[in-house]
DNA sequence: ATATAAATAACTACCAGTCATTTATATTGC
DNA sequence: GCAATATAAATGACTGGTAGTTATTTATAT
């Protein structure tokens, strides 16, 4: 049996191969966004972005470098998007949830930053791991920077802020990463116990007391270690 | 080729089955332990418990619930652990340290709280849900109790801060996530990033923080919903 | 001796990742 | 300007694993 004629242009010049890179993470996202963490699959995202599996790994070492790559994508598209948003002058109250409500905007960064050190960094290469790294201390200073002067913060207690926001944004949301069975036929004490850990109130309160307690902290005590 | 001849006894009664299943979990927690929840397969815990994977299924209806079932054990484990270590009267720094501590002595636990909504939870029936999330409410009500007496908190703020442990803990535990390549040939800058995350202080900081603020809130206006 | 159901082993349908082969396209020689 | 050759992008068949299913075997209670 003769293979189909399937005339695929390919990618040859470096430019083309970025283009192309782009076009599957893309497809990835989209399909990340469909079916979440756990049923993605590189079968049928090749599938999808009409290549076959093999052609994938010529742009991603593995399944987890793709991930790492969305991730940072989603983690500038966020940073850009908070700071943004960030008038010169807020209550923590509101600074906390225009955080909140900016990265649940984005459907792919909360969802992948929760994965990142359980699943996504095991099976990167090292070298990755750590321009991946660098990028994050990159962001953390562009929106410590913005939190200094929105917050009137020393950039010492913005950029804990900005860390432990980090922290408990990951803790808070994780209630919503729970089976979608919400409201059925749960009986009332299970779900008034989801509803006590509704992770916007639960993000936005925790993150007052603690910008609040680092506002009250002597500036120099900053990072003691046990 | 005939069958190697290997008397397998079988478990008969309630408490035969209670008992293999239970054989199962210690196996399974201890195979666990070494390779972590990613690189763990059924089909290697039946061989490590002398079993074949199909036997498995007679005593777990999923993967995920013999999981839950770990992590529900762990929880118990912890939970009395941490209400026992608890003295009467303590600071917040050595509340906070005390549950840092319980909590990461038994290595289940921490590990299987962090996959629970992402991963455990899906792929588990609802009922069996139901019944886990009514041991959570259960023991967060023991703990809130000591709490309230060894914090001198009201009972509302007790559970308060019992619940918002959870968030930090499962936030400030994350790195601890991360492949373990830490003081290896790590350039500076991303070995001085990783030290900032410290899970220990980082949790023991930010519960002072949370604690000493839900002590200074009015305590009527607990639990206002946005 | 018979009935029951615990345990088994072979099975399905997937998965991530690899690699020899095919072939589109850029480069080189004429 | 065109054809031959070299390059490497894309393919598809493959490996060795996974979770979960089920007809069959067989230990044990009745």
């Amino acid at each position: 049996m003769k293979t189909v004629a399937n005339f695929r242009q390919r990618a040859r010049s470096a430019e083309q191969k970025a283009a192309r890179r782009q076009r599957v993470l893309d497809d990835a996202e989209s399909y990340f966004l469909e079916v979440g963490y756990e049923a993605f699959s590189l079968t049928q995202l090749a599938k999808r972005a009409d290549v076959v599996k093999g052609t994938l790994y010529l742009y991603f070492q593995t399944k987890e470098e793709l991930f790492l790559t969305l991730y940072e994508q989603s983690l500038e598209r966020w940073s850009e998007a908070f700071i943004a948003s960030l008038p010169n002058q807020l209550t923590s109250e509101r600074y906390a949830e225009l955080l909140y409500t900016t990265a649940m905007a984005d459907g792919t960064f909360v969802p992948l930053l929760i994965r990142l050190e359980h699943v996504i960094e095991h099976n990167v290469a090292i070298d990755r791991l750590i321009a991946s790294k660098r990028l994050f201390i990159g962001q953390v200073e562009a929106i410590a920077a913005k939190t200094s002067a929105a917050l009137t913060l020393s950039s010492e207690q913005a950029t804990e802020v900005v860390k432990t926001m980090g922290v408990l944004l990951i803790g808070a949301t994780r209630s919503d990463q729970g089976p979608a069975l919400d409201q059925e036929d749960l009986p009332l004490d299970v779900s008034a116990l989801i509803e006590s850990f509704a992770s916007k109130p639960l993000f936005v309160k925790n993150a007052v007391r603690i910008i609040e307690g680092i506002r009250g902290e002597p500036a120099n005590a900053q990072q003691s270690r046990t």
